[in-house]
DNA sequence: AGCGGGATTTTCT
DNA sequence: GAAAATCCCGCTT
């Protein structure tokens, strides 16, 4: 069987880069909400920050899986993170979500935040609340309703902003994370 | 507007 | 036992 993401089976930063402009739609509430990606960090395995990092375990095995699956993790006590599983079989990487912009069911978004505005979505914690996503939809196919991947062309570079990520520790020195320069939702909006 | 701490559980050392 | 790919609130300026 051949991938339906074909496009996100590269470099860890290839595919980040690749997924901004893309759209999330998810079937929430009886309703349809649909995101647009702003803003993402890559993680592989040759980096120290990537839970990944130390080989595959029960929690990041889907992360060794084919791209267009979706990852989520848990952490600090109450946060989940959603990622999407990038590069081919057995690599090891994902790129982690952290900012969207709601096209659609902003009504929705806004209400499960209890925020508007970009404070509703801009953040991987955030985004997760937003659309109701938890460890039970860890290793869903991004194909399938009720969460869906749609692909989009590829956003130009000169519309992309490359900074390092933040909120890790280790590997500060890669320029991994990525986002829209035009987008009201991201950081220097 | 900016800083500091608390929440709370999974994971690895 | 401690750190973690975070968020929010409350206090100080």
């Amino acid at each position: 069987m051949r991938s339906d993401f074909l496009e996100l089976e590269v470099s860890a930063p290839e595919a980040a880069k690749r997924l901004l402009g893309c759209l999330l739609e998810r079937e929430i509430e009886g309703r349809r909400v649909l995101c647009k990606i702003v803003e993402v960090e890559a993680y592989d395995q040759t980096d120290a920050a990537s839970h990944s990092y130390r080989g595959k375990t029960p929690r990041t095995e889907i992360m060794f899986g084919r791209a267009g699956y979706l990852y989520v993790y848990f952490t600090y006590g109450m946060h989940y993170c959603c990622n999407v599983v990038t590069g081919v079989e057995g690599e090891g990487s994902a790129v982690l979500i952290r900012a969207v912009e709601p096209i659609e069911g902003v009504d929705i978004v806004e209400s499960r935040r209890h925020k508007s505005g970009k404070e509703a979505t801009n953040g991987p914690a955030k985004i997760c609340q937003a659309l109701g996503i938890n460890r039970e939809m860890n290793g869903h196919y991004l194909k399938n309703a009720p969460l869906k991947l749609i692909m989009k062309p590829p956003v130009k570079p000169q519309n992309i902003v490359v900074t390092p990520r933040i909120g890790i520790k280790k590997a500060i020195e890669k320029p991994w994370r990525f986002y829209l320069r035009d987008s009201t939702y991201t950081p220097d909006a």
